[in-house]
DNA sequence: GTCTATATGTTGATAGAC
DNA sequence: GTCTATCAACATATAGAC
């Protein structure tokens, strides 16, 4: 079956399957071709060499998780409205894609300069100016009484950690708590919600503002 | 140089520094060899397969991080004292061994079996029975109004988390963030009390117990 | 125990027919 | 565009001298 643009798509998508669950150095170019269900050689055909083939796949995979915090910081939302968008957007995005931030961060432990290729290509977003215009909200909260001092780098990173982490943990924590997949699932959306509260709870001000 | 005992000792020092940050697949027996200073044949002599090799290392890493918040949680000490003493030896840990984390995440993903390997020769914790003593002790404290009721998977995913992800992300945090080597550390060390900080305060009832 | 040289298998990549 | 067959490079592992 000669289908030009389809087998591309099913190519990216297999050597997706295989590069986020075994990374680019235990991934094989047969294992690929077979996930797609075409030959070796097609492999070489569309993408030329393996790098260029996981390029492909790892900026995607940087695009799902780096732009959407950078947007949802830099907004005019309310801060309790931003945690529980990023807290339920990490939350969907890792209930479909596990694998993807253990693939993530193996790749840049191995190859940290991965990253720069993303930041190049990517020039719509910046760290600075984004993380500028949150800092400015909380310093606006703190003075109005509503929220305690805190620097925002440890909030944003405590709420991305209690996101992300336990997807990572996810092979050890259901063997060791002897936990089934689907009861994993529930006890991560039960997180969806408990995460956004709990960091809204640790920027309250020790007194109540008054009325 | 024949050093019997030396070269054992420094192949495994080698192995460690090379497959904590490449992984299983990632690293080669000829660079552990160079970073051992010794001959490739050398290592086969000691350790017969890489797999062997690996294994050593992987099973020293687990029990790094494994058996430390299993005996603290099952211990007999107060609650603020338990999150203290994991915050400390986490910071600790990591702070020498940026890359095990990753290291063991990735070998998990690529591989979950090799975690039965640990638990089985590692017969000496129970995690059900010391996860039982640390459930028990929070519903006692519930139930005298100290805290709020709450389920101790969360509480202890949500302190694991907040202290380990940032190691995992350095790679990606300080290049975003614009950080060198020595700010991060500093950043990092924030976080050793401020963690459990946090986990307490986000476990405080509502209303003061009374005196 | 330590080394050099080599065997053996695997993998990414290409050549060429259709 | 798609396939089969094959190449060349590399990596693990072993043989054998010292």
């Amino acid at each position: 079956m000669p289908e030009t643009d389809n087998t591309e798509a099913r190519i990216l998508e297999a050597a997706k399957q295989v590069f986020y669950r075994k990374g680019l150095d235990g991934a094989r170019m047969q294992e690929i071709a077979d996930e797609a269900g075409i030959n070796k050689a097609m492999l070489h055909y569309y993408f030329r060499t393996k790098e260029k083939l996981f390029d492909k796949i790892f900026l995607e995979a940087l695009g799902k998780i780096l732009p959407k915090i950078a947007t949802t910081l830099g907004s005019d939302a309310p801060l309790a409205e931003k945690f529980d968008v990023i807290s339920g957007y990490y939350h969907d995005l890792l209930l479909s894609t596990p694998y993807l931030p253990v693939f993530v961060v193996q790749t840049l432990q191995h190859n940290p300069d991965r990253l720069l290729q993303f930041i190049i290509t990517q020039s719509g977003i910046n760290p600075a100016e984004t993380f500028g215009k949150f800092l400015m909200q909380i310093q606006q909260e703190v003075a109005l009484g509503n929220i305690r001092p805190i620097d925002p780098r440890h909030l944003v990173l405590n709420l991305i950690s209690m996101c992300v982490f336990p997807f990572m943990m996810r092979p050890m924590f259901i063997r060791i708590i002897g936990m089934k997949d689907e009861a994993f699932e529930a006890f991560v959306n039960e997180r969806r919600h408990l995460v956004p509260q709990l960091i809204m709870q640790s920027i309250q001000p020790d007194q109540p503002p008054p009325d």
